[in-house]
DNA sequence: CCAATAGTTCAATAATTCCGAACTATTGAA
DNA sequence: TTCAATAGTTCGGAATTATTGAACTATTGG
């Protein structure tokens, strides 16, 4: 169950928009922004999101290359990649997290 | 038929990254970046993509407050609100416009 | 006046996303 | 050494969105 990370290169503009136009998503994203290294819960604390579409979430931010998720013993630790991210997509990440 | 535009105060971020995320109407925004005043065939020149479908991305970027559109004679003529965007959103745009 | 133009709107279909259920892997405790 | 609890993934059907053809509106040149 290892992830494929995708090279960043690989990424279109239009998936990586997509990945951060949804409320869920912008959440993990803030909050991995915030504090790296936060399992599916503390990535995304909100209530009422079954765990299923959670998974979900965080294999679309991935496919934008905008998270990376290891196995740590039973939890799925995640972190953004912000370096590659932003050699990819320069300011764009910084303005979404910006952005009130 | 007189479009309503939306005050930039009221646009979410997720919409406005969800309007940008599609590639026609990345193309839109492009163009209209490059030339302001276009109508609907020169915003979006690209072939095999259906009026009501054109028409429908055009009411999202409007929606989004990223395009202005008024009617004259019989063409519908867009502009980019970028002051008002760039505003709401500072960098975001320009993020956006200068990826690859 | 009327055919052509440049769109919009509507409702049905196509495509996506969401989510419950079943599953996998790991671990701590009995 | 089990085994129940944890922390997710995956799958397929249901719910939601997007796309599009057809019908419509408004404008104008001939």
């Amino acid at each position: 169950m290892a992830f494929v990370h995708p090279n960043l290169a690989d990424v279109p503009l239009e998936a990586a928009l997509h990945a951060l136009a949804d409320p869920a998503r912008l959440e993990i994203v803030r909050n991995l922004a915030r504090q790296s290294d936060l399992n599916c819960e503390c990535a995304l604390p909100s209530e009422g999101i079954p765990k299923s579409t959670r998974s979900n979430h965080f294999k679309v931010l991935r496919a934008a290359g905008l998270v990376e998720t290891r196995k740590d013993g039973r939890q799925y630790i995640s972190r953004l990649r912000k370096r590659d991210f932003d050699r990819r997509f320069p300011k764009l990440l910084d303005a979404v997290l910006k952005a009130r």
